[in-house]
DNA sequence: TAAATTATATGACGGTCGTCATGTATACTG
DNA sequence: CAGTATACATGACGACCGTCATATAATTTA
């Protein structure tokens, strides 16, 4: 059964949609084309009329998952106290971000399935931690007495990022509830 | 064919030993109980005399990659400059660790992957964690002026951890050589 | 030496994976 | 309204997965 044009793009944007939190879920291994067609309500042999590949997808899924985070905090800034940059990376560290990896950051998500993936995967996600990094040196605290040259805040936003993301993998993998909660607070005491 | 006690305590041993690299580099599911096997100049049927299932190999192997770190810093404790951190810290970020997941730390190999296991490997892997925090706050740099508590300790040492596995994550996963050793180097700054 | 034990090899099981050829029904196009 | 294009469903493929039953052969034990 064919479908309209309008609804066909709706198919296709609910599937890279689908795709793009249960990668961040389950991991890119953990979930097939067929259970991620039926998410989708579809059946798994159309798949490839909308994406070339899995790997195709994926690289599509990393894309749209940076996306979504940058929305959301675009979003986020209009609310709340403190500076963009408080608000950022307290949300980051919060309990929240840390149980529900399926709409938060990639690079915690899927840090270390990325470093395995092919060429094309990595370039994608490359991609990805750039616009990351772009949109955190934009809101980074500088201090009056330090130049804070360009140099210098590519330094601090790389060392904050490496120190959100690793809060995060951690929190996740260990399964210590106080343990993963005083994790996120050592860093968020350093970052503040 | 049946082999010795002593040669079959050696092939138990070497099919570990492999997992534990082989886990390292292509992720608990980028292996399989016959590739390894092969690894080990075995075939697969005779997995399940060493081991009851592959989640039992990938907890023991979990444990065995953090004994071989820990030796690794021992032994790389007697030679070099400066403090047992600042030794502790340099390795950790170098390339060289980023290049061989396979010998390197659990954490910045296996960590995201880590967060969707059973709770069995979960467990195994917080225990190993906490080995490697315990041996980390050990070397810690301390400030005299600081009363430096039990609890700051803790604080500061998984500050440090998750800079450094951060580090690690994003420096594995972008495919640009410049931005990778950037990461290594900012959050090398930071801490030292 | 003879018997019992056991480490490994072989081969198969059902299940899942990514991929694709084919069929079909419907939306577009002229 | 007729003809074409195409979005999806169906079902199959070869390969791989973890697991296990069985057979074999060599060590260990008596």
């Amino acid at each position: 059964m064919r479908v309209s044009r309008e609804q066909s793009a709706e198919n296709r944007e609910k599937i890279l949609s689908i795709a793009t939190r249960l990668f961040r879920e389950k991991g890119f291994d953990g979930i097939g084309i067929a259970d991620l067609m039926k998410s989708a309500g579809l059946t798994h042999g159309g798949f490839y009329g909308h994406f070339s590949s899995k790997e195709d997808l994926i690289a599509q899924a990393c894309d749209r998952a940076v996306d979504e985070i940058l929305v959301q905090n675009q979003a986020r800034f209009g609310e709340g106290e403190g500076t963009y940059y408080q608000r950022f990376i307290a949300n980051y560290l919060s309990c929240e971000h840390r149980d529900n990896p399926g709409s938060g950051c990639l690079l915690a998500a899927l840090g270390t399935d990325a470093a395995r993936q092919s060429p094309l995967i990595k370039r994608a996600f490359t991609q990805s931690f750039n616009r990351l990094f772009a949109s955190l040196i934009k809101i980074l605290p500088l201090k009056n007495e330090t130049v804070n040259s360009e140099v210098e805040k590519r330094e601090l936003a790389l060392a904050t990022l490496a120190a959100l993301v690793g809060a995060q993998v951690i929190a996740r993998a260990v399964d210590d509830p106080e343990l993963s909660q005083e994790v996120l607070q050592a860093v968020f005491k350093k970052l503040h």
